[in-house]
DNA sequence: TAGATTGTTAATCGATTAACAATC
DNA sequence: TAGATTGTTAATCGATTAACAATC
């Protein structure tokens, strides 16, 4: 059926999609109805050309000669492209700081991912945003039952690994890690780490440059 | 003086750093005192091909053909090259859920970060971790004063680029942006922008790529 | 000495950039 | 029609991987 990405996508790509959507619906709101490759890539600080094979690997819409793309289009497609139509159930463990942060952000909606339910070793809140924040011993019967593939880690790095141990038991298929720990995992379950110390240090080598041009 | 990295090092490498570190430093606790790319390369899952790569660029210390580097050399090489040594002052915009959640956060200290101060529109706490929570009429002035280079935004998005200027005008020159929004600053301002929607996109693909598999 | 491991040089791979024919 | 823009094919660039001589 999807003939397209038969090959998977190249992460930079995927990376950038997200960003695409957020542009073009911005442009949709001022009232834009076709775009070019060239103002894509003027509002996000890309290449026209970068713009033209991104959208050539995670879109149907074509774009016409002259005219540009049809924006509704681009948007509907790149939606489908992330599944942000079909909004994925997750599950966050470790309601501290973090955690709570994580839960009670509604911007997630936007990306396709609904945090239904938050599992602390020690519950001292019941809900954050109407969400219930239950005791570790429910987590394996209740994550199987609800069926969900989502787990997101926010616990202290001592005890991600076994929290990770927890998820697979209990059918959960990918990974959200927030603790600066490398999961051991089998290898069909999917991991992303956020990795905050390499955003720092590229952040440090940036300033670190700037600092040494003047 | 420092004749290595008089050409930029590469992103790639430079966020692979702080794993080392991170994996280093448990080796240390072992009492290991030398280990060879081989050894660091399984233990965080790369080659070792990459690892000595990497060593080169970042490292003073050699290695000892049939040995491998010297453990506590490497730790304090790489601690030197993300400048580790000498903590930086840092200033938080934004003190919601999240932006508490990072002012709490102990962790960076080990990353060479001190969040010193925290801003917010609408103080409803004094202070977080000792740390001072001021309204928002203290910042340029106070940031001026204390001379900090670095500032954390992690107000919504649609206050984002406002907290932005003020950071320039105070005399900040790295930014890390946690709203999701592409900042418009001089081109001699450091920008790090942190963006969830593409580490979700990252791996909700790959879990879609699992399930497709089975 | 023999062999494992480093460090360097060459080959491969993938992503970005450039060039250009097709087309509205 | 003329010209801007798409989509595709080729060239470049950079990072990863392979090969191998040097060396402890």
């Amino acid at each position: 059926m999807d003939s397209k990405n038969t090959e998977s996508i190249s992460l930079t790509t995927l990376q950038r999609l997200p960003n695409y959507l957020r542009y073009l619906k911005t442009c949709e709101q001022q009232g834009i109805v076709y775009i070019s490759s060239v103002m894509i890539a003027k509002g996000m600080d890309l290449t026209p050309m970068v713009v033209k094979k991104d959208l050539a690997v995670a879109v149907i819409t074509e774009g016409k000669p002259k005219l540009g793309y049809c924006v509704e289009s681009l948007i509907y497609d790149i939606e489908k492209f992330l599944g942000y139509d079909n909004t994925k159930d997750a599950v966050i463990v470790g309601v501290g700081k973090l955690g709570h942060a994580l839960m009670a952000y509604e911007g997630f909606s936007n990306y396709g991912l609904n945090i239904m339910i938050g599992f602390d070793a020690n519950v001292t809140t019941s809900e954050v945003n109407g969400k219930k924040i239950l005791p570790m011993n429910k987590f394996v019967d209740l994550v199987k039952r609800l069926n969900i593939h989502i787990g997101i880690i926010t616990v202290p790095k001592e005890n991600a690994q076994e929290i990770a141990d927890l998820m697979v038991s209990a059918g959960v298929r990918a990974i959200w890690n927030w603790a600066p720990i490398k999961l051991e995992v089998p290898n069909n379950i999917a991991v992303k780490q956020e990795d905050l110390a390499a955003s720092l240090a590229v952040l440090s080598n940036r300033l670190k440059e700037l600092m040494k041009k003047e």
